[in-house]
DNA sequence: CGGGACGTGTCCGAAAACGGCCAGCCCAGT
DNA sequence: ACTGGGCTGGCCGTTTTCGGACACGTCCCG
């Protein structure tokens, strides 16, 4: 198993599940903050859960408002706290990916570079598939050099969807156009 | 990391030092039971533990006391709440190892037949030297089918110390003949 | 303008190595 | 004849090691 879902597993105190536009997110929460946000049969998933579902734990409950106020067009950044746990190389990569704001997309390449290893964009796929908070963590906003969409966990139909939805709604758009990036 | 091991990093709340006979005695427990018990610089020794030093915890106080009778002669089977984690396999071989009186020995062979596998005497072995509660879980009381002691992760001289004591002490051995066994 | 080779960090499966064994032999010593 | 010691080969769960595979991009060479 790896580190990532061994944490998740160990140290997750409570779980709760959102539908989405683009279906049904699991959240998974630690003691200090969220710590997971998959799509249901998504690649890394972490399966079954052994903690309680709490739909009404503070942390989890801003979770599921401010997902669907993103979908809904409403929220381009979210703050919430969050517990990351990987290698030192994936926490760096995910650290990097927080920092792309919405509309915006880099290369893998740019991120390598701006970890200080610049010869690592490789590595830096591998370290931003294994993103565990999908959405949040904006792993969908990295394209290849060519601007391919070369892959995303949670399926590339979901990954246009979302940098559509990010494209269709400049900081002041409406929410009546943030429900057609979904016809 | 053994799996044993890291459990024992991660899980232990509280841990103590007790002086014997035989050497300093590292004590772990965790929130269900007893965890762990080596003699220091014996193999498999978890190294540093995170956990807090703990001289009054009841149930680390209590090993402590049953410890030190144990050593004095007094004590002949223990009475703590064990909290043991390893394979499958593992948890098998040593739950079969505690039931073995004190003063009686077995063959690593036995073992293997008891816990349905006579075949994997040899495994048996692997299991018995890792086992996380020395003197408690009296993996001492086994010897290679020829009767030779073949092994102790504290050491030989300790395993011929241990045998000795329980061997020199009858039930109602009196507390004399016990310290013999250290001349 | 293709088509390779390489660098890079992590994970995963397979394979090999490693023991706190034991029974079966053989060969000396009594 | 027995005993005791030493070797040999098979046994089995766990740990370690190793070789690919990847959500890439650059460079070099035809």
């Amino acid at each position: 198993m790896s580190q990532t879902l061994q944490f998740i597993h160990a140290e997750c105190t409570a779980q709760a599940r959102l539908a989405t536009p683009l279906g049904n997110i699991l959240l998974a929460r630690t003691t200090s903050g969220l710590a997971g946000a998959w799509f249901e049969g998504q690649q890394h998933h972490p399966g079954e859960l052994a903690a309680p579902h709490r739909v009404n734990d503070p942390l989890l409950r801003d979770a599921m408002q401010q997902l669907t106020r993103y979908f809904a067009g409403d929220l381009r950044a979210f703050t919430l706290p969050l517990d990351l746990h990987g290698t030192a190389f994936q926490c760096r990569v995910w650290q990097a990916l927080q920092e792309i704001a919405a509309g915006a997309t880099l290369r893998y390449g740019d991120i390598a570079s701006r970890i200080g290893a610049p010869t690592a964009a490789r590595a830096v796929g591998a370290a931003v598939g294994r993103n565990p908070l999908s959405v949040i963590v904006p792993c969908h906003r990295v394209l290849g050099a060519a601007g391919a969409l070369t892959g995303y966990a949670g399926g590339l139909d979901r990954k246009v969807a979302l940098l559509d939805l990010e494209q269709r709604n400049p900081p002041h758009a409406t929410r009546t156009q943030a429900f057609e990036a979904f016809a």
